[in-house]
DNA sequence: GTTAGGTATGTTATCGATATCACATCGATC
DNA sequence: GATCGATGTGATATCGATAACATACCTAAC
């Protein structure tokens, strides 16, 4: 209407595909297939569309093409944060698999709350995902009960869930964190501290107390000194004052283990500005193998996690699930990799 | 048609808006108003059309949506990578202030390179997004041609670009790094070193790397030693090995600045291991206030940039340009604050 | 009691692409 | 030369929502 009313049509309105058809002098299902790979166009018809395409600037409208042809080419994926360089690697890690399907990312995060993620897996919904990649297990009931609606695979990533929803791609968060304690402990530590959050907002974080926490018992040694400070995740600032207050009160702590590598970067620096000596004085360790943790002086005794291994092997799952159709659907959990890394600190 | 042949219509089928009018007695219309806000319906009905809603599951279809009204409610950003995290602030900074407006970000990343972000901006278009946020001004020819038929607005961050598209939200970054350089040189530092990348893909780096030398000429000082290593943006392990070459070259350098904190952090930590007193034996700056900066041992001098600010300055205009229709549409130009942070590096 | 104006709802016609089926053409095969 | 299959292209219906207009009903004002 507004275009036949224009004096000079498609001046103003964004061409469309009839208008790319009607100078190439073809049809628009022609023009549909010429933009299409693998689609059967005659070399000469497809060049006359081409020029037509460009001579106007069409851009092929996908949200109108994934009406008709129910497909919106959308994955989502959901991360606690993307200030975090772990998170982000695994989103990195996402897009790259995706790159070469012609699958678009929606990124989300949901500051580690399950009611922001809840509204915000409703939010990608509304876009009608082919699948959709989570971050951990814990979510809201209704969110379990949208995502069962939404007839798409799901994969639940970076933890094992006891529940899962359909696909998993991660590992034990506890078994890691305790896999560090063996080690450490097998080094001569006997006094154990552990600096986290104060929520249980971080579910990979309280994962890896317990796991922290079962170690010790299971070797026998005195009980773990927890300290809890800060809204996760916390920061390096926080990790700093975390180690304070862990020295205050058990002066004779030999090891801190530390939620991520940030709070331990933060706790070493502490240390070192009130002039104690890592690993004589206190052994320091963190998780998530961060660059910060390997070139940091000392460097930093670390989990490392293929977190962009995560990411990769999450899409390409999601990626066959989405061709392969219906076949093949079973949950399947696989399990990725993680390796104690000993630096200086410990 | 499958729908019809299927024995319980809606079994396998995601309900749709029809499904949910027949259920709540109404029109498919009146769905539509209940689940918009601000649209008046009946207390009674809207009711009806809730419980209608929850009972089937259903999740309205945008993509259908934003077909007939030709509002898709999606933002661009692109951004040269989600792992640093200065631009994953940007990012935040844009996610937060859409927030409230029911728009959706759509995130690429260009890893620095400008053909990269020509596809991506082309893959973005498709989805017929209502603004779009660039970070920088360095573009393909074909990305401009596309960006101005697209007939959106357009917001060019984090730089001054010579020829802006649209609006701009950005600094000086060579200013900001002749500041830096000013700032050292009152408190006596004389002989300078930069440390960057080998390319010039990272366009902000080459910019801070121009300032630096414009500023030592502009002081009458020996000229500046450059060192470039590392294809941008280079890697607090980079930013260690450059500094080596930089000593090996020139071993009366008194002051190091770096592209960015991390090279500057990974400088830093080398100078440290091979027994070097910072800032007596060397200074060391970085640029971007990362959180390392600000709790290494000692703290690096730098220039804090208001990467969050940038992101919701740049999310704001759009907003008003999106809202706002064709009024108001003239270039504009928004500067964002930097400021130097001197810590004991210096 | 009539009319104006507001509110709630329904009807119809799209939005811009693609699935599907139909059709024309051409060369190969028997 | 009749038949078949492969190939290229077009016509039509449709995806699921919303814009725009139409209508019914109700209240207030004169």
């Amino acid at each position: 209407m507004g275009r036949a009313a224009s004096p000079r049509p498609g001046e103003n309105q964004a061409p469309t595909m009839a208008d790319v058809a009607e100078r190439a002098g073809v049809s628009a299902m022609t023009v549909s297939r010429a933009l299409k790979e693998g689609s059967r166009v005659s070399k000469a018809t497809r060049e006359k569309i081409m020029a037509a395409v460009n001579e106007l600037g069409y851009v092929l409208d996908q949200s109108a093409g994934s009406l008709s042809s129910r497909k919106t080419g959308f994955v989502a994926a959901i991360v606690p944060s993307i200030n975090n360089s772990n998170f982000a690697d695994t989103a990195r890690g996402i897009t790259d698999e995706l790159e070469s399907t012609g699958l678009q990312l929606l990124l989300g995060y949901t500051d580690y709350t399950v009611e922001k993620e809840e509204r915000l897996i409703e939010a990608m919904l509304r876009r009608r995902p082919e699948g959709i990649i989570l971050t951990g297990g814990a979510h809201t009931d209704r969110a379990r009960r949208l995502l069962e609606s939404a007839g798409i695979p799901v994969v639940e990533t970076w933890e094992l869930p006891a529940r899962p929803i359909d696909q998993v791609v991660g590992f034990s968060n506890e078994e890691a964190m305790g896999l560090l304690v063996k080690t450490l402990a097998r080094k001569g530590y006997r006094k154990f501290g552990y600096i986290g959050g104060t929520t249980s907002r971080d579910t990979r974080g309280s994962q890896r107390r317990e796991g922290f926490v079962r170690a010790i018992e299971e070797l026998g040694l005195p009980p773990g000194r927890l300290v809890s400070f800060g809204v996760p995740p916390i920061s390096i600032e926080q990790g700093g004052q975390a180690v304070v207050s862990m020295l205050e009160r058990w002066p004779d702590t030999e090891a801190v283990l530390c939620v991520s590598d940030l709070s331990a970067f933060g706790a070493l620096m502490e240390c070192k500005r009130r002039g104690m000596r890592v690993p004589q004085d206190i052994a320091i360790a963190g998780f998530g193998d961060y660059e910060v943790a390997a070139f940091c002086h000392p460097g930093i005794t670390t989990v490392n996690v293929d977190c962009y291994g995560i990411g990769q092997e999450a899409a390409r799952r999601l990626i066959q699930l989405i061709r392969g159709g219906e076949k093949q659907r079973g949950q399947e959990i696989v399990l990725t990799s993680y390796r104690i890394v000993e630096r200086e600190s410990t």
